[in-house]
DNA sequence: TAGTGGTCTAGACCACCAT
DNA sequence: TGGTGGTCTAGACCACTAG
């Protein structure tokens, strides 16, 4: 089994809300119905369904039916996504491009390694970097990862070959990024972001700052980054 | 049935670690195992489960176990949560208070009907209010209602007793919010929020601007809101 | 009352992981 | 290989909404 089936299920039922065969506002086939038609159990119907439900593409009223949101392609992708800033930016339709500017050991001070539950002192490596689009610097990276999770320094170099730090975790160690807890504010850009990204020490910047952990919740780096609020939205929705 | 047995399931794995009966970081009982010690289904275990996961307490790994995450109480509670401005502000420890500056009469600009799904120039009110903590106001916040959705304008006087626009809602018209859709950047204030919120012209705002809508996606309010990048933060958890 | 989604069961087989 | 979570089925009853 390829693909699990529910959401084969899934698949389907987007395929008909694009084709027109259901329409936002409208109802779609009741469950039992549905699934019959579908040939497949009613629980696995629901799976599919749930699944659109969470992704935002219909809404369960109980006793009334399951309806077809509006706008079902618009939301998504947004500030709660832990997405690749490069695959963002051109789905977004521009250019986007990638550039490590330094990576450098240090030792971790005590604020960060604290975030990174090692001990104060401990060798680490700092990675800036930098994200365009279309030719254009807007988001700055700055990146702390604790030494221990990196046998080899050399193995560092590969970072320049990935389009960000994630798929330098997912394709070069054990360690697979999950969530990034972050804190968002907005900020004046300091000198160096300000030279770097080329704006004006007046232009705001949105600021996000945490600690990414990887699936057995062992923090692997500490990072914040400014985007340039004037180039940079964040899509967002804030539900009950 | 008072409780979907999976709820009561879901609470009694949380009382267990709570009582630290699992810890954080160990396995859980196996799911066959767990469901007949609790005696319910395996299905509805893991509709517990589930719910559990979505929480953030507990990870699941095909093929090794369920295991309880570190800090299952922290997280959550961010900017991805719709709540009332106020009781936000209490939660971190301030004395929160919320002031509506004026409800005004207005025709609704083509823009902004749009959004609201209104021909332009239909009737509508602004609302302009601000939030407090601990007596400095700390959010600036403009909302569009469409006239349509307010039977007798005095209901609106009701608005300067409540504690959000979302309160008035929920506890004085029939439209319950459900979510607001919204985009973040970071700005300079306006010359009004400036003023209102008495911050230097170069200090950066979080800016939200979106439009609310209820339970069976009816547009109820468009509106934006400035809050001072210094004094309030947003919490974030971005993930796969 | 009829129809809808919500919950629950019992049992089966599959896919992943460690040994 | 044996144990774990992931998927799927068929059938039952409950709770909510509307006419």
């Amino acid at each position: 089994m390829r693909k699990p089936l529910y959401m084969e299920v899934a698949e389907e039922i987007k395929r008909r809300i694009s084709e027109g065969i259901y329409k936002p506002q409208e109802k779609l086939t009741s469950e039992p119905v549905l699934a019959e038609e579908l040939g497949v159990s009613r629980g696995t119907l629901r799976e599919a369904l749930t699944s659109l439900e969470n992704e935002g593409i219909i809404s369960r009223k109980h006793g009334k039916g399951s309806f077809v949101n509006k706008n079902p392609d618009k939301v998504l992708a947004g500030i709660e996504r832990l997405d690749n800033l490069v695959s963002t930016i051109r789905q977004a339709g521009h250019v986007a491009q990638d550039k490590v500017l330094n990576i450098d050991e240090i030792s971790i001070e005590p604020k960060i390694a604290e975030m990174l539950e090692v001990e104060p002192g401990t060798k680490g490596y700092v990675i800036e970097s930098l994200r365009f689009s279309d030719d254009v610097p807007v988001i700055y990276c700055y990146d702390v990862l604790p030494g221990g999770l990196i046998d080899n320094k050399d193995l560092l170099k590969a970072r320049y070959r990935c389009e960000s730090l994630t798929d330098f975790f997912d394709n070069h160690t054990k360690y697979h990024p999950q969530k990034f807890v972050a804190t968002a504010n907005a900020l004046l850009p300091p000198k160096r972001v300000e030279e770097l990204l080329n704006v004006a020490s007046t232009q705001p910047m949105i600021y996000l700052e945490g600690v990414m952990y990887d699936d057995n919740d062992t923090p692997i780096n500490y990072g914040y980054q400014y985007y340039r609020g004037d180039k940079y939205q964040f899509k967002l929705v804030r539900s009950r």
